[in-house]
DNA sequence: CATGTCGGATACAGTCGCGTATCTGAAGAC
DNA sequence: GTCTTCAGATACGCGACTGTATCCGACATG
């Protein structure tokens, strides 16, 4: 699909380690499209490493299975997210933070991200490392959530299960446009960002109502 | 996994008809779990027909493909979470209604049917069957959430682009939910009819805010 | 009751994907 | 420069799944 990664190219000279880390990161972004198109089951170890310009031996000297490769690929995508959401919320005061969030979830953001919670919903049945994914995605995307809200509104989190109460509803709507997105309906962004205003607002007593 | 159907039955005589109406719906049960264990391509046909009780025969016998199953099956649930819902909302009145509705998604309705819509938007770039099936439960969808809503404040849909954004909103709102529910995150129904509220509500300008 | 019809079972051949075992050439160590 | 190591390629055997072709027996129709 590339330019051939086999092709030895003398002017880029490598370690083995780096070489490797390419090899990898190629195969997660390919596995990413292939999961996004097919499914997980219906993702073909062949399918993956041949869009990623190798052949099956570059798989199994990375990966043991496909699952672990999804376990992985989970963590890579959900650090990313974050690290592409944190500066811009970072770099937006009061309530433009929640519009800045929103508008890189609902625009940006590929909705691809969200089917790989779903097979690892199924998978947490057979792997228990899914499960540790799953659960540590809620809990670090929960964090986030009461992080940016106390620094948006100067109130600490309660620390209590109001704030579970409340991530969950914001899980809810962001998970929800993206199923939307993925179904190709559209998501108005004012309706998307007054949702989240809303599930905010009876966490915040402090805050008047428009 | 249930009794066999192989085994004719001298009490229960029945008519071709019936008997292979009972087989097309054992068929259309057996898959609906086998595909929310294992994702549509991972789903086996002889593993649906086994867990039917029957051979692959009857499955050719009653679909031409995986995929006419799964249309099929998403026509089937989405027939039956209407029919759900359509008497506990009309058997409540006012606010009570969507209560009524947030019970039984919450707590009744598998979560299991989300991921179908997940399979059918996959499916979608390659039959146009699957896009048809989606954009006929977003538009029955849409038209329920309106008319429920115009039943509860008595007060009639404006039919312009605002209630494509409120309706977008309730649909995020409960697909988020069952999203967190298959991922075994406890939602909070009380939050959770608050959010449906909200989003309803802007789109309500008579409504007074409690 | 005799015969045609057809839902579902059985048999079979072809394809595909998986995992392992083995090989190769370049990076790293000395 | 030689030797070792190892990422990735190649080869192979195996099992699983698919679709079709054929068969059987119970319903249907006269």
């Amino acid at each position: 699909m590339v330019d051939a990664p086999g092709g030895r190219d003398m002017t880029t000279r490598r370690t083995r380690a780096e070489q490797q880390e390419e090899t990898r990161r190629r195969l997660l972004d390919a596995a990413s499209a292939v999961f996004a198109e097919s499914g997980f089951e219906g993702a073909s170890i062949d399918a993956i490493t041949q869009r990623a310009g190798y052949t099956r031996g570059a798989f199994y000297s990375n990966f043991a299975s496909k699952a672990e490769l999804l376990i992985a690929l989970s963590e890579q995508r959900m650090a990313a997210m974050r690290a592409e959401l944190l500066p811009r919320v970072a770099d937006a005061t009061g309530d433009a933070q929640f519009e800045a969030a929103a508008d890189w979830l609902l625009t940006q953001s590929p909705p691809t991200e969200l089917l790989l919670l779903v097979e690892l919903g199924r998978l947490r049945d057979r792997s228990p490392e899914a499960d540790d994914v799953i659960e540590r995605f809620v809990t670090t995307a929960r964090g986030f959530i009461t992080d940016t809200i106390a620094n948006a509104t100067a109130l600490s989190p309660r620390g209590d299960d109001r704030d579970d109460a409340m991530t969950g509803a914001i899980l809810a709507v962001v998970m929800g446009a993206q199923l939307l997105r993925h179904l190709d309906v559209s998501v108005d962004p004012t309706t998307f960002s007054a949702l989240l205003a809303a599930a905010i607002a009876p966490h915040d007593t402090h805050r008047a109502q428009p």
